[in-house]
Parts: structure tokens; C-alpha cells; sequence
DNA sequence: TCGACGTATAGCCAGCGGGCTATGAATGAG
DNA sequence: CTCATTCATAGCCCGCTGGCTATACGTCGA
């Protein structure tokens, strides 16, 4: 029953996790070993929180050798920004709907 | 250190108080009570997560005799939208390299 | 003034989850 | 073949937090 929306707002919550995700978007493809460096925890922390964005759909892995390249996957962010989006469009309803009421009012 | 953009994230994680934000948003103000019906748990249940939201910014309080009506505050969500045009506009910007790039190779 | 009502607070408990170390599995180098 | 390297998995611990009940606090009606 939790559906998409769901997991991108719980995986994106953990701020180690998020930090991950914004460097694979400002510095593209990435190897675990490169994220762990500067992600202030241990590698198997680093795998971890990358299965957890993968589950999501938040980044895609490529393997190579015995390294694995990981990406951002922009498009998952989507759900996201719709969501936000439709919140802030029920307050531009009630406005319109109080422009409306107004203008009725004048009549 | 835990900046708003942090804490709008986690706050929002949550299913239970990310519905009660929603409903705020939907139906405009409402008191703690009437949100307790449709919230799935106890009213001290539900009032704690309005404290969270509040802390975060995302809903205001009105005091009204012995009732506390709360308001989605639209504008809180402004941090997530814009972190999220800022992340795809990194892809936007590596698409406009690339873009740049494929033109001098035309050249 | 007193009781009922609406909400907030306190205190507690259990489960989730993020951190760690140790180790396994797969690949590359020599 | 052997060892190093790179990542994933396993297993553990502990703090955080979301849920509960009980209760305190403030307000309204009688």
C-alpha cells in the first residue's frame, strides 16, 4: 500500500542518503568507492543507502568490472514536484474560487 | 546545522502527518478534532504531528475559544520545489553541455 | 462554581532504521 | 594460482520517533 510518493518522500528524508543523491546529480555517474570518500560514513553505509535510492528509483547502477557505477535518475523526482505542485494548486483553486466569489459579489 | 530544507523533508516523510498536511491543504482550516476523525490515530497522536508541522512551518495555528483551527502554509514548500528544479537543472545543464558539445564537434 | 468539552503535555513502549565491524563474493593484477 | 581490490551482505547495537494511555490545562455552558 505505499506507493511510490511514499518511498521517494522516506528515502529522501535521511540527509546522509540525500547527499548521496544531490552529488550523483551535480557530478553525474559515480563509483561507490568515489561516493564513500566524501559521504562521511563507511562504504557498507554508502551500498547501503544507494540500495535504498536504487529500491526507489532514485538512481540506476551500471557494473563494471568489480566496480559499480552509479547515476541519478532525474526523473524520479517527478512524483515529487507533482505532488508539491497539486498542493499548492488547491490553494490557487481557493483563490480563483474567492475571485470568483468577488466578482459575483460586484455584480 | 539542520537546515529547513532538512527538516521539511523529514517532516514530510511521514504518512500519518504528510495526510493531515494534505487534508489542510484540500479542505482548507480545520480543528485538531475534525482532523482526528479521518487521521487513523489519537487525538494527542495528531496534535503531536501538528506541533512537528508547525516547527517545520508547513501549518499555522488560530486559537478559537477552546479549539485550535490549523492552515497549511503554502509557501513552506518552496525548499522542496526548489531543491528539486535544482537537482533536474543539473541535468539540464550537463544536456546543454552535451548540446554545446555535439555543435563544436559539428564545426 | 462545576462539569463537560477540546486540546496539549507527559510518560511509556516497541519497532524501525542508520551506524558500525566482519566477512563473503566477484573481478583484476601479477 | 594467489593475493589485492571493490562492493554487497550479514549481524549487531542503539537512538529516534510514532504510537498509545493518562492527565493537565483552558474554555464554555448551566
Amino acid at each position: 500500500m505505499t506507493n511510490a510518493r511514499d518511498e521517494i518522500f522516506r528515502t529522501l528524508a535521511d540527509p546522509t542518503r540525500r547527499a548521496i543523491f544531490e552529488r550523483l546529480c551535480r557530478e553525474g555517474e559515480k563509483t561507490v568507492g568515489a561516493l564513500t570518500v566524501h559521504a562521511g560514513v563507511s562504504q557498507p553505509v554508502v551500498s547501503k543507502h544507494l540500495a535504498t535510492l536504487k529500491r526507489a528509483g532514485l538512481v540506476r547502477d551500471r557494473h563494471e568490472g568489480r566496480q559499480t557505477h552509479y547515476s541519478a535518475e532525474f526523473a524520479a523526482l517527478a512524483p515529487l514536484v507533482d505532488w508539491a505542485n497539486e498542493m499548492t494548486g488547491f490553494w490557487e483553486k481557493k483563490f480563483d474560487a474567492l475571485e470568483d466569489l468577488l466578482k459575483r459579489m460586484d455584480q
